[in-house]
DNA sequence: TGCCATGCGAACATCAGTGTACCGTTGTGA
DNA sequence: TCACAACGGTACACTGATGTTCGCATGGCA
């Protein structure tokens, strides 16, 4: 129930981040004076939402197995179904410029990359790159399935093929063996 | 230098959509009343900031031959300095739901990429998911090199090569000849 | 049935952003 | 030197969002 609450909460402001409160209860299916019970200032509801995400990303990672060959698969399908909550986190008005919890998430990641890049990825793009390559693809991929153009089965596939092979068809592709 | 104030404007705004017309005015160094005699309203600044992304985006667009082999190069460069503009035409919120001149923007991109799905382009990934993957490439070339991380010089490589390419080795991707 | 917790709506005060009017300053050209 | 236009700043009224309080309804629970 709550957690319902946290969700819509995160898409309305998401979608809008001017949407007021009572957009965002109404949203929620809540009265206003409830989600100011709750959250009892703007700034709080902000606070709280970015906390839930911060706690669900964080466990999302902890469950991936950085040393595995197939983690960049198991980071896609698990952040996949988060993109919501990490795309508030990285993209929301006045959030993350200091947060050390949100900083902290992309070290294991580039060490992954980094790592990665003695084999599975290309060593002539910086490693910050390809995790911002990997990030957009999350994004956009989670855009098309709301907006039901992606199915959502069809996803990681799409974001996986497109992030390790590109949208060319590999004709005119430069000689990189 | 009213393009200054518009250039301002936009990337404020696209900061932080809530930001108050005191703060866009003292970003362009501006005095508010001054803004407020150019632009009556805060959603007349707004329409004229899309007004003018739109007029820079179309013109760039004509300049670029559509038949020509290397049209997404072309389309890269032309586009990624104005990749502020088209931002905010596709994310500010309240925007683009059914603007007309705005929706008629994809279509000739479109287009332009079914075409190459019969020669440098994949055909089994939809020509919009393409379209947004480069779109995504643009937003985030742009987002680094106003953060420094990038020069604006490698930006259209790293662009190009991300999308026909993607950031995998080759070592284990799938034989697609 | 009575009690208590929870949620919701109405009403109110406050505040920040917005829009407007007025005036002083600057600078440019006749 | 004068007139005029453009700009910036101050001050004020208005509006919508916000935060708070109060009272009522609902729904377990003893």
């Amino acid at each position: 129930m709550s957690v319902h609450l946290l969700q819509t909460a995160t898409s309305v402001l998401l979608r809008d981040p001017t949407a007021s409160l009572g957009d965002v209860a109404k949203a929620a299916g809540v009265g206003r004076t409830t989600l100011h019970k709750r959250f009892p200032t703007r700034s709080a509801l902000i606070r709280a939402l970015a906390n839930d995400a911060l706690d669900l990303v964080e466990s999302a990672l902890s469950q991936v197995d950085f040393e595995a060959d197939d983690a960049i698969e198991d980071l896609v399908t698990r952040l996949l179904v988060l993109e919501p909550r990490v795309s508030f986190l990285t993209r929301f008005p006045g959030l993350e410029k200091d947060d050390v919890r949100i900083l902290a998430l992309d070290p294991p990641l580039l060490d992954l990359i980094t790592r990665l890049q003695g084999s599975r990825l290309r060593r002539d793009l910086p490693a910050w790159w390809i995790l911002r390559t990997l990030q957009s693809g999350l994004y956009q991929a989670w855009e098309a399935i709301v907006a039901g153009r992606l199915a959502p089965l069809d996803a990681p596939r799409f974001v996986l093929t497109t992030l390790f092979e590109g949208v060319g068809s590999g004709v005119g592709a430069a000689d990189r063996t």
